[in-house]
DNA sequence: AAAATTTGGTTTATAAAATAAACTAGTTTA
DNA sequence: TAAACTAGTTTATTTTATAAACCAAATTTT
């Protein structure tokens, strides 16, 4: 009962961009600034934290003549949001209260 | 899709204690320290901010001669519980992503 | 073609939050 | 009666989230 949630996912916006990840495997830095109305910096310092846990990847390339950056959901990160979201029900969804 | 999540409830001991009265209406602060193994500081402040939001009730009474500190949730904490809820299950429930 | 603006970010500073250490107040036990 | 324990609160510290300031390159304006 009340498992323990994982530190890195429970965030409002690191939550958003796994969230968004696990549904459409990739998204831009843009599409996550669109998406969220987070500030450039917020993000940036969060994806940063994602990665360094090899949560995502992050890919550095052009679109055009513009820089253009894309995060890759792992499955590190997915089996990570797999096990928060069950924790996360042990909170959440109605129990019989065996115990 | 991605609607907000209210700051005082994403917090894992401020949840636990919320998803906890949720279940069994009422719990001691003693109660809160042997669930969570929090410190009692760390508590007391977090109870605090639920109780100045009006989400719980704090009432301060005896058990024994012993001071014993029972929490209650208000119909504003149990409204504000299901919000959230609903509101995270748009990050985790999968979806067939209409839009 | 130089200056201003926009895109797409990172780094650093600040604000807010979580957590624990230190403290208060009374009780029980030795 | 002094040490240890119950039941907390207040204050200080650490961690985290967030935004402001900055950097670099591309584009637009004059």
């Amino acid at each position: 009962m009340y498992e323990k949630l994982d530190p890195l996912l429970h965030s409002q916006l690191r939550l958003t961009i796994m969230a968004h990840l696990v549904r459409h495997q990739e998204m831009s830095f843009t599409d996550v600034k669109a998406l969220t109305k987070a500030s450039a910096g917020n993000i940036s310092v969060q994806v940063q934290k994602l990665e360094k846990e090899k949560y995502i990847e992050i890919h550095k390339g052009f679109k055009g003549n513009y820089q253009h950056t894309t995060l890759k959901l792992t499955t590190k990160g997915l089996d990570a949001f797999e096990t928060y979201v069950q924790a996360l029900r042990s909170y959440i969804d109605p129990q019989e209260d065996s115990e």
